[in-house]
RNA sequence: GAGGGGGUAGCUCAGUUGGAUUAGAGCAGCAGCCUUCUAAGCUGCGGGUCGCGGGUUCGAGUCCCGCCCUCCUCACCA
């Protein structure tokens, strides 16, 4: 009998086949199988209790007699599961050591976990719009969630087996252009892209417009001519933006480089300038769209909020009255070129939360634009995530005074990172521990922003987001560091040295063995809302299951058959790490 | 007002869709562990009426109702 890769899903599947022929139980029977409290067992099924509820039957008597057909079913081999009647009517399934044995002998390496994987997707086409700045401005602490949680949405996409399209929309076609051209023209500044300090200039001459046109309404006015100017093909404001647009994105870049992101086009905002035509006449066409104080705007009385007759009323604007273009224009035109040009399945926006409303009009515009042109909608799914905060407990402003640069956290990360590892390893090379401190900086900052939920919310702080102790990612390269240092000991490779492994016999062993399996769950888990954290969740509680076995049992012991199945466990533990780690994008390191 | 996020240990957060005498981690605190595979580590201890009040049932941090606190969004920003 082969080994299950994913043992949780087979049950189900054999419960639910089993289930119909048993007194009591109806066809569509849910065994509500899940993983377990590791003290009582590695999975269970709950769904008897409902059953016994609905038919006022005894649950542990219906759980016995499910339990007696399964075993007569000969599919269930009890040299690998141990099962049993528990509590008020779950079933538990236990795996012996044999079963652990089993499944470490037989899935060994990452080829094996995506071939596995990639059924999920199964080759759909999805497009991924990340991390999508608004160009312009210097990069700030506010922009490391969409590089983070994108380029780890992303991966865990791919990962599951999808045609995957890495496309950076940034918002190079805005008001903010707008604001920065006004205040260029205003302070008679002549931009140089060449120059060293264009973006500080740029920076500079940003900040001042916003403050001009937050105080004054007519300075307002006067940069959104500007924009307007510049979308109707005004020469002058389009050399200017150019200009602009030059000096942001290469300071973009420089920060990308350092997150080793890659997207596979950057299709901004104003790529679409020549598409948003389409979308006005279209949607006026089919009667989605209507002039509304000089805007063109699109109505869902459907929906009480976006509905004409709200107490405040909430109109996607599609058009300005001043007949430029906005966020809402673009994002359709480039709704309509990915459904048309990348053929995409399924559409996957990865951006802060506030924009929630948003994409809801969105998403219902498109689905009623798309429905009355005959045409067929992707998928389209809003990945949000909360915002970082400053002390005040409120967004982290650029017109707040000076956020901290996404740069100077970077650097100072780095600069931390390289203090540990001079501390901990001074035996190895400058040239080695700045290598070591690059990767190891940059992964704590990652692994902090993803490792809680999504949705949250957090307050930005030095201390937090620098953490090299606990549940950092320092920690969990650090673990792979440990194993791989006893292989680099004993001269042989990751993955070698496996002849004659007996099965998992400690409790520490045991222990870890367990864990080991939990990680196809982890990733169904991840993948499912596509929230990262419960990777890093199962990740941090691999690495201390191994720190347990580490410290209680050696691998270099005389008896080889121990020998051998120690250095499994350590060989498997290395790859799931590893594999884990680059799903979060963090490049594990060989030493620090 | 409407919609959304959050309220769980001193702090930062998990809690797999209602499950198992005892609600979990990490920091911080206390006590131990380096002459053997990297101590960025390991072991143990202390610390919680899961915002408040009702309800549903074999069983609630999780579901329902009503409150309270907090953050975000709501007409031409993205």
């Amino acid at each position: 009998m082969p080994v299950w890769f994913n043992p949780a899903r087979e049950l189900d599947a054999l419960l639910r086949k089993v289930a119909p022929s048993v007194a009591g139980f109806d066809a569509d029977f849910n065994p509500e199988l899940r993983p377990s409290d590791p003290r009582h067992a590695d999975f269970q099924a709950n769904g008897v209790l409902a059953v016994a509820k609905k038919a006022k039957g005894n649950p542990r008597a219906l759980a016995t007699a499910l339990v007696d057909a399964v075993k007569a079913t000969g599919e269930l081999d009890e040299k690998l599961f141990q099962v049993e009647v528990a509590g008020p009517g779950f079933i538990n399934f236990k795996l012996t050591p044999v079963a652990l044995g089993a499944w470490l002998r037989e899935y060994r390496d990452e080829s094996k976990w995506r071939a596995g994987a990639s059924r999920i997707m199964g080759g759909r086409k999805v497009v991924i719009d990340y991390p999508s700045p608004n160009t312009a401005k210097q990069m700030h602490v506010g922009h490391l969630r969409p590089i983070v949680i994108g380029e780890a949405v992303a991966r865990l996409i791919e990962f599951c087996g999808a045609k995957l399209t890495r496309d950076n929309h940034i918002g190079d076609w805005g008001t903010n252009f707008g604001i920065l051209i006004l205040a260029i023209r205003r302070a008679g500044f002549k931009l140089d892209s060449q120059s060293p300090t264009a973006l500080d200039d740029l920076e500079r001459l940003y900040k001042e417009g916003s403050v001009l046109t937050k105080a004054d309404p007519a300075a307002l006015d006067a940069a959104r001519a500007e924009l307007a100017k510049l979308q109707s093909g005004d020469a002058e404001n389009l050399a200017l933006w150019e200009e602009i647009v030059k000096v942001s994105n290469t300071a973009c870049q420089r920060i990308y480089d350092q997150f080793g992101l890659k997207t596979d086009v950057i299709l901004g905002e104003s790529f679409y300038r020549d598409k948003v035509d389409q979308v006005y006449s279209e949607l006026k066409k089919v009667g989605l769209a209507e002039e509304s104080e000089g805007a063109l705007v699109v109505w869902h009385d459907d929906e009480p909020r976006f509905s004409r007759h709200a107490e405040t009323p909430m109109p996607f604007i599609v058009r300005k009255k001043d007949g430029s273009s906005n966020y809402a224009s673009t994002d359709l035109a480039t709704l309509l070129y990915r459904a048309e040009y990348f053929k995409a399945d399924e559409i996957v926006y990865v951006t802060d939360g506030r924009q929630q409303d948003h994409f809801q009009q969105l998403f219902r515009t498109g689905a009623k634009w798309f429905t009355a042109t005959k045409r067929t909608l992707p998928r389209l799914r809003h990945v949000w995530f909360g915002t970082i905060l400053g002390e005040d407990g409120k967004a982290i402003k650029t017109k707040s005074g000076d956020p901290v640069r996404l740069q100077s956290l970077i650097d100072e990360a780095t600069e931390r990172a390289f203090a540990a590892v001079t501390a901990k390893s001074p035996e190895l090379s400058e040239a080695e521990r700045k290598a070591i401190a690059k990767a190891v900086g940059v992964a704590a900052l990652r692994y902090v922003d993803l490792a809680s939920n999504r949705t949250m919310d957090y307050s930005f702080s030095w201390d937090k987001l620098l953490a090299f102790e606990g549940n950092t990612a320092p920690y969990l390269m650090y673990a792979v560091v440990r194993v791989r240092s006893i292989f680099r000991k004993n001269g042989i490779e990751v993955g070698k040295g496996e002849e004659g492994a007996t099965d998992p016999e400690t409790p520490t062993e045991i222990a870890l063995a367990r864990k080991l399996l939990g990680f196809t769950a982890a990733l169904d888990l991840a993948l499912e809302d596509l929230r990262p954290h419960h990777l890093c969740t199962y990740l941090h509680e691999l690495a201390a299951a191994y720190g347990a076995f580490y410290a209680a049992d050696t691998v270099n012991v005389d008896d080889p058959a121990v020998r051998a199945r120690r250095l499994m466990l350590c060989a498997r533990t290395c790859s799931i790490l590893e594999t884990g780690l680059r799903l979060l994008a963090i490049e594990p390191v060989e030493r620090m």
